[in-house]
DNA sequence: GCATGTGGCTAATGCAGTTAGCTTTCTGTT
DNA sequence: AACAGAAAGCTAACTGCATTAGCCACATGC
């Protein structure tokens, strides 16, 4: 019986790649420990058990996806920043679909520490780009709301195949972002002139 | 052994009384057959398996989901329909959470031809949602998916726990869907005088 | 009043996660 | 170099779930 030289970071990254190629609902330790070329039980050495192989799984994903957000902000302003955040959003959940829904908050039960600072992470990098537009701190909040509501809200209907018809999803995803941009400013602008109308 | 009077109907109908209390995941034939009384084999004498019981519940809470949409459009026009259907499809899945993820296309693996027809039931209500609001019809289907990206965004996101702030989520919601209806009568205006301008 | 079909049952199988406890291998100290 | 102990693998066993097979009893129809 040679060694397998297994690590959790091994155990993970073997997770990972079941996501990648089955999505979440596939990750099993029976998968992992098959990938791992080991017996099952030989992974509660690695790792505490199911729930948490799942929370690192998701930690990672969610850290990922704040970096492709913070990435595509990077060096823009204004409409421009959103834009391209929102593109470099559904371009990531299409190349990773099983890794952007293990970034989903309902896939891992009682969230941890980590991952929650994950999250926040990626609201603030959100909450930048709304910023960037010239919505009013006051307004912030329903605006990063509003933002993730509209590109996880397309982005998972895509990726459930949601949409039946044949028309083309980019020109849809990109009149849903300018109808996003467009709200954004106007609610700027509204508050940034209060009572002048 | 008295007979427990199982039927179809019942057997569904207790299926959807779990998924209302617990959600989706936690609908399994033991949780149903514990209700009925019943051993779990029974259960196969009134539904082919597990995932015919998840398609029958998911049909269901699709075609109510349909109901609700239609209902709210039901005497209305303009910006207001599509404000009515907003509210009813939140208010709808904040009274009934499990049924509302229960109707999402991800949840059953292999949807039949009646989950379909409700499924285009529904999206049928957004489209004349739409076009009430004066979008025009090579637009609509771009309309169409801006509605129900937005309104599954949000609606999802809110119920995953996804929000953290403690800022009042209605008033969120209200401005999301204020920005919507702006962007789509903006969508509708702008086809309506194509080289006016 | 019996024959039949239907609706229950128990038993058994397979697959998932998890725990316990054993053995082997590696490592680090003397 | 030898050995002690920790670490990493294993098998065995248990639970909960879905599913299948096959049995038995009730209810109905002639």
């Amino acid at each position: 019986m040679p060694r397998a030289g297994l690590s959790p970071q091994l155990v993970a990254d073997l997770a990972l790649a079941v996501v990648d190629e089955h999505g979440p609902d596939a990750l099993t330790l029976a998968a992992v420990a098959q990938r791992a070329g080991v017996a099952v039980p030989s992974l509660y050495k690695h790792v505490a058990g199911l729930p948490a192989l799942r929370a690192a799984v998701a930690l990672h994903c969610v850290d990922e996806l704040a970096d492709v957000m913070a990435g595509a902000l990077d060096g823009r302003s204004s409409s421009e920043a959103l834009v391209a955040l929102a593109h470099a959003l559904r371009r990531h959940a299409l190349a990773h679909p099983g890794r952007y829904a293990a970034a989903q908050s309902d896939w891992v039960r009682e969230p941890s520490a980590e991952l929650l600072v994950a999250g926040a992470r990626a609201v603030g990098v959100a909450r930048a780009a709304v910023a960037a537009l010239g919505v009013p701190p006051d307004r912030q909040v329903d605006a990063v709301r509003a933002v993730r509501a509209t590109l996880h809200g397309f982005v998972s209907l895509e990726l459930a195949g949601g949409f039946g018809m044949p028309d083309d999803v980019d020109v849809s995803f990109d009149f849903l972002v300018a109808g996003l941009v467009e709200a954004l400013v106007a609610a700027g602008a509204g508050t940034a002139r209060p009572v002048v109308g």
